[in-house]
DNA sequence: AAGTGCAAATTGACACTGTCAATTAAACGG
DNA sequence: CCGTTTAATTGACAGTGTCAATTTGCACTT
């Protein structure tokens, strides 16, 4: 039946059309920012009309909600390597923030879009599910901790959820020129969660 | 000299068209939302032409920088009155992002825009000078906590300022619905900081 | 007090955006 | 081989920011 063993799509006019217009809406999150990801310049950069890619993004928020999907299964991934790579549960929860740090300075843009719930349908399915996976790296870390201070699980989890999130968006944000930060020595995200744990 | 006692602007044609068309923006922002909060919005709504504006903000993105500024006036206002009607330190701070909440959960899009880099003049100096004055503020109450476990007094208060901005974002973009939060009993944050002092 | 100068506001235009309707082109199933 | 279905194109509309040219009206100087 299925003609090609790749599972491409192979659409009528255009060769896998969705797969092109993804890539080219990564490029232009990645050098200019999420405002230069606009239907007509995803279409202007892979050679078609400017609707065509109606038929296989209905607006522009589903266009931006494919581009947060795949930012955010890159985003768990390294995050999950990370944390596999350490052995101890505080090492994967340092592996993690690091992971995370790294990956919010390399694409600062892709982590901006992850959280812009005002332009995702953060309410499909599919995004669901991939913002459980991110949430379950951090809680399969977080479980072989104790919690410290008679704190729930659940709210050291809550806890380093927010620490990391907080951290980051205020790293790529540059709120950091009004906010202390130092570049030398330890690096203050092993710094902060020796405040928070044990 | 001064017709009006009122330290008013008074300008040419219109009586002070830069305060109304901030509030006209405050209103827009308040109701739809950030991208709602547009020029020629702001003039149909003060009833002037879609250009005139234009005297007042040279573009958008100063329009926007002024109605931030404003919501980070009345936001440092409120965490400031919070920690000083608390009387220990780790009162000042519990008040503090219980304020910060209070205000996020009451405009979200106001707290939203307060963070939003890539559409601001951060880098102006009335902007610089009140993005200290919010963090002045979690520094004072800070200042009177023995930083737990050996860390130094600048990565308490950059942990303090990371957990209340990553969980009052987290809070206001529902990302809560894949993040277990609780809504009975102690509030979550008052969990948090027990994790996080002493 | 009159007249000039200048800042504010208007009007009109341009390029760009998302989105829709109508149309054409192409590949599939029979 | 021919219809059907789907993809892609073309054209249009309303909306946006921003610029240029113009008009308006207050204020200050003479």
């Amino acid at each position: 039946m299925n003609r090609n063993p790749a599972p491409t799509k192979r659409n009528r006019h255009h060769g896998d059309l969705r797969a092109a217009l993804i890539a080219a809406g990564l490029d232009l999150l990645d050098t200019d920012g999420i405002d230069a990801v606009t239907i007509r310049a995803c279409a202007r950069a892979v050679g078609v009309s400017h609707a065509a890619p109606v038929n296989h993004f209905p607006d522009l928020r589903a266009l931006l909600t494919a581009l947060a999907l795949h930012c955010m299964t890159r985003f768990e991934a390294a995050n999950r390597a990370a944390a596999a790579a350490a052995d101890s549960p505080r090492g994967k929860v340092e592996a993690i923030f690091a992971a995370s740090l790294a990956f919010a300075e390399a694409h600062p843009h892709r982590y901006r879009l992850m959280f812009r719930a005002d332009l995702l349908a953060a309410q499909e399915p599919a995004f669901q599910a991939q913002s459980q996976a991110v949430v379950d790296v951090v809680s399969g870390a977080a479980s072989g901790l104790a919690p410290p201070r008679g704190a729930s699980r659940e709210t050291l989890m809550v806890a380093i959820c927010s620490l990391i999130h907080g951290y980051v968006s205020m790293r790529i944000d540059g709120n950091f020129e009004v906010l202390p930060d130092e570049v030398t020595g330890r690096p203050r995200y092993l710094a902060m969660l020796d405040t928070l744990l044990v």
